[in-house]
DNA sequence: ATAATAAATGTATTTTTTACATTTTATAAA
DNA sequence: TTTATAAAATGTAAAAAATACATTTATTAT
């Protein structure tokens, strides 16, 4: 990266043209949320090598595309979402990672509405959803990214209000805290959970009730993204 | 990176030789402390493009070497130092992030002990200590990368000892205190932070006395590693 | 009318965080 | 030897946050 004193300073360019070129790929954690459980999408390969094997989903990134739009273009091109939460987890970069070639790969992990996305398209191309409790093991490094992006989630999800991420836009209290309850593996006190997200003062109460789950039926809230804005830019921390 | 349904499976390799390889680099930012500053190692380009301007220290990631490894190479080639804490920060991903030529750059932030490192080797690479205070700009994206790493650094640093990487293995309490007013960019009553640091018992307190900076003196201390490695493994989180 | 069931709520106790001022120790100067 | 100096070291009371814990309420189905 550097010449010795003294030395005449030459392109950079010509300096480097020692084949070190490689593949950069990104991989996508998609975690969703369904029936009190965490969800991963997963997906089974269709392709020499690993054919037949479940692997993340994941492309390479292409030569004039950004690493977080090859993220993006994945996750629509399987789930036919946009817009959705995702986020660099980590690089993958061990030199022999992949048997065929070199390649590093960028994990990066997505949260999602299980209720959103397109359920065709996600069955064309062979993804399933799949309860992170009860995963089949996965190709390559696959599995440490999984393990990986789980603690993250474990983490962030305190700081963060990534729960919501998981609900539909309407959800009940006791939604709310099932969602945590999965994300921390830990059971919750819904007396101390309730004063907490409401002492925020981010959720807004909504008239209709949610019945499904029982006869007396829930309330639903909105998250308000204003309100938490308006939060976090007086200085004050989120914390669930 | 799938095929249609009912395709016949092909080998990925063949599928993907569309030239999507890309130079991968690694840039380190390295934070030094010294006399209640935070420090970052810069490095004057003696080479074209960006000739004479300021840059963090970098290298392309080997077509063999894991990315890991390259960090630790450029930063060992620089301070000599091997062993320091470094810890991927993020991917600098965009497709036109380098002007000449299509390479995404994995940044790593170090903490190194200001007293340790090589001067000479330091001096010879062109390489000089700024004040995280007074930066000059860098080139590309560098200036991004330094605020992202400190902004890790100051949201890590609440709940891992990073502040002990910033000083020699000696140190006293009112530095260790200094450290993190640098590192928070807020003055810290010192009984309270007396209290929080003690509460933990991980710090060996020795016989010796630092006179640099009074006439009375203050006891050194040592971290423990090992009881700090008890008290995380019983579930307890050093917070700071 | 009654039984059943999840939703909703409040309080007392403990723990943690914050705010704040004085004494101690060693040295250098008088 | 006394005294002045200056940073190091220390404790306590008040406020805020976290925890533990049990009963009542609303609705539907019987």
């Amino acid at each position: 990266m550097y010449k010795e004193k003294g030395e005449p300073a030459i392109p950079l360019r010509d300096a480097y043209q020692h084949d070190h070129k490689m593949y950069v790929a990104t991989d996508c954690i998609i975690f969703g949320f369904d029936a009190g459980n965490l969800k991963l999408l997963l997906f089974k390969r269709r392709v020499a090598p690993f054919q037949g094997d479940w692997s993340l989903i994941g492309s390479f990134v292409k030569i004039d595309e950004d690493v977080s739009a090859a993220a993006e273009r994945v996750l629509e091109e399987i789930t036919g979402l946009r817009d959705v939460f995702m986020e660099e987890l980590k690089t993958y970069g061990a030199a022999n990672r992949d048997p065929g070639f070199r390649c590093i790969s960028i994990g990066q992990y997505a949260l999602i509405r299980l209720n959103d996305y397109d359920k065709e398209l996600v069955e064309q191309h062979g993804a399933v959803w799949h309860d992170v409790k009860e995963l089949p093991s996965l190709v390559l490094d696959h599995d440490q990214m999984v393990q990986d992006a789980l603690k993250k989630l474990k983490q962030k999800a305190r700081y963060q209000p990534l729960g919501f991420e998981l609900l539909p836009e309407k959800f009940t209290i006791p939604q709310l805290q099932s969602v945590y309850e999965a994300i921390y593996q830990k059971e919750l006190d819904s007396r101390n959970f309730r004063k907490k997200v409401f002492s925020y003062n981010v959720l807004v109460k909504l008239e209709e009730k949610d019945k499904s789950t029982s006869k007396r039926g829930a309330f639903l809230y909105k998250f308000d993204h204003n309100r938490y804005k308006r939060l976090t830019e007086r200085g004050y921390n989120f914390e669930i």
